[in-house]
RNA sequence: GCGGGCGUGGUGGAAUGGCAGACACGCCGGAUUUAGGUUCCGGUGGCGCAAGCCGUGGGGGUUCGAAUCCCCCCGCCCGCACCA
């Protein structure tokens, strides 16, 4: 282990010093709205990471992306923006509950006591902070403004009640999140869970699907990958809705209507399949046992997407059978299948084996007639049939009456005419979204600010009764929602008739705090939710940060909130934020005992061989698979025992340099120990400058001198470039190759000029390397210059335009598009010239030989490719 | 299952249609040091004595030229609406 006691930098005494010095010299506090006709207005800068749930200790995720994020917010504000870039706390969720069942500590202490940690953790990482402006979600000063907002939305008409489904734990009697269903079980009960409903809130998201879907083509600061996700997500489809109607009705039911994007291969009709929880299948359970049992089995599977598509495909035939729009006489049976959702579509959908995978596999189960009615290019109608996969590529129709011959998108067309003129359906756009279900069973959450009355029915309450609070004194001895059970918390008298009525008891979902946190920030002291000029003013967010994982679900609420926001009068923006950076994950090597134990990397020596062994009793250690941190892998690094030991600059210097940001990358000690003795490196380069007396520049300065402020310039260009397009790892790069230029002109013998180009090359990489080892900067930056300016308050450097120009520029000679050799011109050498050098090549000359040139391409200032024929 | 992404030396990566491997880690050699998990200098994709050939997960294609664009396949990762 390296002894970091008697080190030239010494980072226990400096790093907290310059946190204090920015402190006392507020750098990173701005107004909420500037200062009235302001002598040189500064451009704003809005820099956001995601706000951290408050679980008690930051981990390397935390690090990655707040350290990303104080990058950005220390260059822009170089670069002489007003940076806005405040902390907050995600504050309510469910472990704060579960934490409180399980060690009997109340949630909001364990929230707040988690905070104060977390907070001091983040603290030491030197980030350049607005802490003014910090809240938590669960300050009733910042959840009665959502209530607000809410009731706005109630009286825009954006919020309703339905029946939706839940996942229930029958023995505990309570709700379980996706994340409490493990293989159809209660995680702590171990019951068969059930799908249930209740009646809940929702947000109507799919007023906006168009415009949510629209405005991403816009979006050019956002990554593709992202905008793609969404606009699947959203998912706009055009299809037919058709009624197939019953032969027999069924308790008052004489039709089952169908969404389908495929009205073209109708022909190929082989069933009808409905979502278990289907009006019509219920109705059937209540004559038919079997067909109960059957969904009350498809109930089991719980109300997770992924489960009940990755399910074995299963049905029940009803005995119901339907008639065809088309197919004169023709009928086919109703099945209720477990692969089919309630919540998409009309809950119904026709199956059409030939041309849909998840119908095919069906088919296939139950022996259903398989029916191609899309032939491919290039098949016959006699030689085509469907094996094991359906075919779902373009193709004429056959087999399908009018329709023959058409192609796919001229069937659709002509079968959405058909049923149009036949009155059995109309072409529709179908979306894939749906709306918010808003409302959890559960204290650690924003009360939704409703009563219900029995004669007055469900009221708001009145704003000057908000916030609605939650109450203090609860129990966490018994199963399901506290505040369901408090004694007195909800019974309230009906604000319109005074009547004996009680309060809703649900909570908000957390993703309600975290779809508008952005817009608080603004003004966090605001008697409204936000403050009308401040958020004009600093809205939309110019830059956030935060985790892929957060693609869809967080942006996209953020992105409907900002616009029903908008829409009643408390924002002018509809998108939240203009740029979008996602960061990939942090992860390690995992290590297992011989008894299966896994143990934490500081358990575990590494040999040179690459094997590993426990440090206590020096047992043999296997090691596995590189992913991501989790406290039940064991393969976490605590952040706060990293800057211990090494510093906060070289955590942040080595998250910056080992990768580029957007992919996942992998803590390792050698990285660490590695951008460690950077910093020592860059400390004893740039001291002893400092030490030396200032010298006047030279007027004709030497080769070595030139070379070096050439490097330095260049340096200034190339970060700079690297800095704005997030290549951090680049810019990491860049600076090393200025480091290693200062450390070769330190060996040059004196000349004209060098003392002064070795003291700016310093200062350049000073200031180039402050975003990202800011204790560092400073402490060099106090050495180096002469007044008492902190680094953190001087400009970005500028490249001198003269000494970026090359000399000469090498240029490819490429025969045949193979590389034969290299010339050196000067930059901007015409055509004539540069054809004229390669072939003096003797090289280039000798593979000219074998043949006729009959092409010559010229790249100016990159390559020559001469193409030759024999 | 569906949707999205990623894959380059021993390792992290650079190059986004124009000299593949910048920079760093590791390793090898040398110097300094009482000592070293210190510092400094040099070398380092593979094969080959060399000329040279091969090489960006695998296969095919477009192009004078492909890590980069297109198609198919393999592997890994993220999301799937009550984890945050």
């Amino acid at each position: 282990m390296s002894d970091t006691t008697d080190l030239a930098y010494d980072f226990r005494a400096a790093e907290p010093r310059w946190q204090a010095a920015w402190d006392a010299g507020a750098c990173f506090a701005v107004p909420d709205i500037p200062a009235d006709a302001p002598a040189s207005p500064r451009a704003k800068y809005y820099v956001l990471e995601m706000f951290p749930y408050p679980s008690g200790k930051i981990h390397m995720g935390h690090v990655r992306n707040y350290t990303l994020g104080d990058v950005v917010a220390r260059y822009k504000r170089a670069r002489g923006f007003a940076v806005m870039h405040p902390m907050g706390w995600d504050a309510f969720g469910l472990p704060a509950e579960n934490a409180a069942r399980e060690r009997g500590i109340h949630p909001a202490r364990w929230t707040h006591d988690n905070i104060a940690a977390m907070r001091a953790e983040l603290r030491r990482m030197g980030l350049s902070l607005d802490w003014a402006r910090e809240f938590a979600t669960c300050d009733p000063a910042y959840y009665g403004h959502q209530q607000k907002l809410f009731l706005d939305f109630l009286r825009a008409g954006l919020a309703y009640r339905r029946e939706s489904a839940v996942n229930w734990d029958p023995v505990d009697g309570t709700v379980l999140a996706n994340e409490q269903v493990i293989d159809g079980r209660g995680w702590r009960s171990g019951a068969l869970v059930e799908k249930k409903q209740l009646a809940q809130w929702n947000l109507r998201i799919t007023q906006y699907a168009p415009e949510l879907l629209d405005a991403l083509a816009g979006m050019a600061r956002w990554p593709e990958r992202v905008r793609i996700m969404q606009a699947k997500w959203i998912g706009r489809s055009e299809g037919a809705r058709l009624a197939f109607p019953l032969l027999a009705p069924e308790a008052g039911i004489d039709a089952v209507e169908v969404y389908t994007t495929r009205p073209d291969t109708l022909f190929g009709m082989s069933f009808l399949a409905l979502a278990p929880d289907h009006p019509l299948a219920t109705a059937v359970a209540a004559r038919d046992p079997a067909a109960g049992a059957f969904i009350a089995a498809c109930r089991r599977l719980g109300t997770s997407e992924a489960a009940i598509e990755t399910a074995e495909k299963q049905g029940y035939d009803t005995g119901l059978r339907v008639a065809h729009p088309f197919l004169e006489g023709v009928s086919f049976p109703v099945w209720i299948a477990n692969f089919v959702l309630m919540e998409y579509g009309t809950g119904a959908i026709f199956g059409c084996p030939a041309h849909d995978q998840r119908d095919l596999d069906f088919a296939r189960k139950y022996g259903l007639p398989v029916r191609p009615v899309v032939l491919p290019p290039g098949e016959t109608a006699d030689g085509f049939a469907i094996g094991e996969t359906a075919y779902t590529g373009p193709g004429a129709a056959f087999n399908s009456g009018f329709l023959d011959g058409l192609a796919v998108d001229a069937a659709k067309r002509a079968a959405i005419a058909a049923l149009e003129r036949g009155g059995q359906g109309k072409g529709e756009v179908n979306w894939r979204l749906r709306d918010w279900g808003v409302s959890r069973q559960r204290y650690w959450g924003c009360p939704i600010p409703v009563i219900h009355c029995e004669a007055c029915g469900v009221m708001p309450v009145p704003d000057d009764q908000l916030p609605v609070t939650l109450p203090e004194d609860v129990r966490f001895d018994r199963p399901g929602n506290p505040l369901d059970h408090h004694p007195t918390w909800k019974h309230v008298p009906c604000p319109a008739c005074g009547r004996a009525a009680h309060r809703e008891t649900d909570t908000f979902d957390t993703f309600v705090d975290s779809s508008w946190y952005f817009a608080r920030y603004c003004s966090p002291g605001a008697t409204a939710p936000v403050d009308r000029a401040a958020a004009d003013h600093w809205l939309p967010v110019d830059q956030y940060i935060g985790g892929i994982e957060h693609a869809i679900l967080h942006l996209l609420y953020s992105r409907f909130f900002t616009r029903a926001m908008r829409d009643t009068g408390h924002l002018a923006v509809a998108e939240p934020f203009a740029g979008l950076f996602t960061q990939g994950m942090v992860t390690h090597e995992s290590y297992r005992a011989a008894d299966g134990a896994w143990l934490y990397p500081e358990e575990v020596e590494k040999l040179p061989d690459g094997s590993a062994r426990r440090r206590t009793d020096a047992a043999p250690v296997s090691v596995g698979r590189v992913e991501a941190m989790s406290k039940s892998r064991r393969n976490t690094v605590d952040p706060g025992a990293i800057i211990d030991r090494y510093g906060a600059d070289t955590a942040r210097w080595f998250i910056l340099a080992d990768n580029p940001p957007e992919r996942d990358m992998e803590w390792t000690e050698a990285g660490v120990t590695g951008a460690f003795r950077f910093t020592q490196r860059l400390f004893r380069l740039i001291a002893p400058i400092a030490a030396l007396p200032a010298a006047p520049p030279a007027a004709d300065p030497g080769p070595a001198a030139l070379a070096l402020r050439r490097a330095a310039h260049r340096a200034i260009a190339a970060v700079t470039e690297a800095l704005e397009s997030f290549a951090f790892n680049v810019a990491v790069a860049r600076i090393h190759e200025a480091a290693n230029a200062l450390a070769e002109a330190e060996r040059a013998a004196d000349q004209p000029g060098l003392a002064a180009a070795r003291r700016e090359a310093a200062d350049i990489l000073i200031r180039l390397a402050a975003p990202m080892m800011p204790h560092l900067a400073e402490e060099l930056g106090a050495r180096l210059a002469a007044a008492g300016k902190l680094v953190a308050e001087r400009p970005w450097p500028e490249a001198d335009p003269a000494l970026l120009v090359a000399e000469t520029v090498t240029v490819a000679v490429q025969v045949n598009g193979k590389l034969r050799g290299s010339v050196a011109l000067p930059p901007g050498a015409d055509r004539a010239a540069a054809l004229a050098a390669a072939r003096r090549d003797p090289n280039v000359a000798r593979a000219l030989e074998s043949g006729r040139v009959v092409k010559e391409i010229h790249v100016p200032d990159r390559i020559v490719n001469f193409v030759v024929a024999e």
